[in-house]
RNA sequence: GCCGGGAUGCCCGAGCGGCCAAAGGGAGCAGACUGUAAAUCUGCCGGCAAUGCCUUCGGAGGUUCGAAUCCUUCUCCCGGCA
């Protein structure tokens, strides 16, 4: 069978930043591309005619969430989650993975125990499981449920997770029923460089079409990070996607794209926007700032968004200042509109074959001191 | 006019002789946030030369070693009766 979710580009093998297309059922996304993060089938505070507004071409949502509301079979009546949300792009699920790290359920080798957190009851999640309704909400691509812990962590957790998700990883492929929808595998292992080779070796080895790269953005140190990143890359197979989870800062998506990464997800440009924190070329700026209070400028003059078009900093302010649902709204917009824009960059840069400066001169920018 | 209740820090509101610069909210200010338990959470929030000192609990006076807390009186609110 032919993969239904395939990537192609200017690969170089091993590392190095690259461009390319993620081939979708539902349409192609050029890389190295941010995923705006729907968790609830919404990415808060937008519509889909928002996402496609701003250019998004991908966005991700989640397993755990959806299957304890409305329930994947709700989801999948409705028209799964493409007619579920009235969002005709491409669409990830994440599996619950994070929310293994995140919930701290009870997990013992065939799966997880949440204690929902909706209503309290039991919910229990294993690889096939977490495969079937990924399958039911009809994501384009799956992630497997896999193991993440919390850094610092000792070696042997660290090593016990990523084993987990190694077998966990085989159970899921087992497991796939649908043959029109991508499952991504995912690489664990902590800060441990030999843990990661070999979790990198042994998931690649098991064919999937994309890797994704787990358990980083959970507070190790950039550098850190950047190591592991390199050497993940360098066991994945070059002609695969690299989706570096849960990543999104300026910083780190530059640090992991100019290290060969193609597809990244995170909560920041969001979650931000709706603590009344702006995304800015200069270092990001909080908008309930009393400083504000008399500004008439945009938050960023720049800026191309359709807020910083029409809407002034002194406004905004005012928006967080009362609490009204229109400021999360609008630096929602903006920010996601920053990150969507850097990406679009990224890619003109390295088309460009000048990623390495575009790059300096980004964070020069942002760095505080300037 | 009489009887009863009340006036606390920016606001609301606890306190009812010492452990009170005074609980708790709210507001204000600052910060955190990375595959969303997150429109959430944390810190500060009378003043100062600051392990202490000063000024605050409607105003004035008093009792007491010591008062936001007790007494007298004044002012203003809120009930009830005339």
């Amino acid at each position: 069978m032919t993969e239904p979710v395939s990537w192609t580009g200017s690969a170089d093998p091993g590392g190095g930043p690259r461009i390319g297309t993620l081939h979708t059922p539902r349409g192609d996304v050029p890389t190295p591309a941010f995923m705006p993060v729907g968790t609830r089938g919404t990415v808060k505070t937008l519509g889909a005619e928002d996402l496609e507004a701003l250019g998004a071409d991908i966005v991700l949502a989640n397993t755990y969430h959806l299957m304890l509301r409305p329930g994947e079979d709700v989801v999948a009546s409705l028209g799964e989650l493409h007619g579920f949300m009235s969002w005709h792009g491409p669409i990830l699920t994440d599996s619950g993975g994070y929310q293994v790290f995140s919930l701290d359920p009870d997990v013992d080798e065939d799966g997880v125990s949440f204690r929902s957190s909706y209503d309290g009851s039991t919910v229990r999640l294993t690889p096939e499981r977490a495969v079937a309704i990924q399958e039911r909400l009809g994501s384009d691509i799956a992630m497997v449920l896999d193991v993440l812990v919390g850094l610092p962590a000792p070696h042997d957790r660290v090593a016990d997770a990523m084993y987990r998700t190694l077998r966990w990883a085989k159970r899921s492929q087992s497991a796939q029923r649908r043959d029109d929808r991508a499952l991504f595998g995912i690489i664990q292992g902590g800060t441990d460089l030999e843990l990661r080779t070999i979790s990198a070796t042994e998931t690649a080895a098991l064919g999937f079409p994309g890797f994704g790269i787990g358990g980083l953005a959970v507070g190790e140190k950039a550098q850190d990070r950047n190591a592991v990143i390199d050497t993940v890359v360098d066991a994945l197979p070059a002609t695969a996607p690299r989706y570096v989870m849960g990543l999104g800062d300026t910083e780190g998506l530059l640090d992991a794209i100019v290290r060969g990464c193609d597809l990244f997800d995170c909560v920041i440009p969001t979650r931000l926007a709706r603590h009344g924190k702006a995304l800015h070329p200069d270092g990001d700026i909080s908008m309930k700032r009393n400083e504000w209070r008399n500004h008439a400028g945009p938050i960023d003059d720049e800026c191309r968004c359709l807020v910083c078009g029409r809407y002034t900093r002194g406004y905004l302010r005012h928006l967080f200042n009362t609490g009204e649902l229109l400021g999360p709204r609008l630096l929602t917009i903006h920010n996601l509109h920053y990150t969507l824009e850097l990406l679009r960059r990224a890619r003109t840069a390295i088309a460009d074959g000048d990623f390495a400066s575009f790059r300096d001169v980004v964070v020069a920018r942002r760095a505080p001191g300037r």
